[in-house]
DNA sequence: TATCTAGTTTAAAATCATTCTAAAGAGCCT
DNA sequence: AGGCTCTTTAGAATGATTTTAAACTAGATA
């Protein structure tokens, strides 16, 4: 487990003041795995950590650290937002169902033709999202 | 302008009975034209044809409509939900500054590869949104 | 180290898209 | 026309997210 020390640098070197709640955060969701987290689950993790952080700061955090570009905003569905702690280009398989994301490896879309971006714009990302359902459905 | 008839038998083959509400509402939004709308946007063209639905068979519609293939849900942000009139396959551009979406034509955008399902699952849909944003920002 | 200030956190209220409810209405089959 | 089921309606309810205004704190300065 990486210091404290090292997430309130991370914040530093995102741009965003490393608050006692901002560091329990990153600690919680920077230190490298990758997984798929929402507003809820951070709030059961936070707890479960022993600690406490308003709902309105787990927002905002969330929010903040999707800007700073320390978590990625998955879109999938419209009923609560989802982040992926994985920033590395990579795309999804999403199952309606069981309201499941699960990750692509990165080699495994090949997006062999890109339309040019129209007039005055530049792409700035690129997100694919399979849909996928159970056979026997 | 196609008649109304044309419009009820769209929605019985789609499996939905034919109510003053949703013809009208095919009127509006199954003629043919590509755009995306909104549950707002199309409350507003309702009114604007001197039409009242209430605000709950909007919603109803909307997503009945999509169930039954006649629109496509477009995920771009979490803010409200948006459907394409255009189910053909095809992707789209999303400029989030402006909240505006394109449709990109569907040679554009060439997938060379994809992954295989999980096990037991198959492909429904695969969704490519290409995020853009102006040069100069 | 005491002080200052802008940026943050907090709990609670507010917002807003969407869904639900229970009662009234309308397709459609016979 | 009668009747049964599906729909529509207005309004209430839901639930994720944002806003509020006041209390707090990181970090710079003296």
């Amino acid at each position: 487990m990486k210091p404290t020390a090292y997430f309130a640098e991370k914040l530093r070197l995102a741009g965003l003041r490393p608050t006692r709640q901002r560091v329990a955060i990153a600690a919680l969701l920077l230190d490298g795995r990758h997984r798929h987290v929402t507003a809820d689950s951070l709030t059961e993790e936070i707890t479960t950590a022993g600690l406490h952080v308003s709902g309105g700061t787990v927002y905002n955090t969330l929010n903040q650290f999707t800007e700073a570009g320390l978590l990625r905003r998955v879109m999938v569905h419209n009923d609560y937002s989802l982040f992926d702690t994985n920033t590395d280009h990579h795309h999804h398989f999403y199952e309606a169902e069981n309201d499941q994301l699960v990750d692509i490896p990165h080699d495994d879309v090949i997006l062999a033709q890109l339309p040019a971006a129209p007039d005055g714009h530049e792409i700035k990302a690129v997100d694919v999202v399979i849909h996928i359902q159970s056979k026997d459905s």
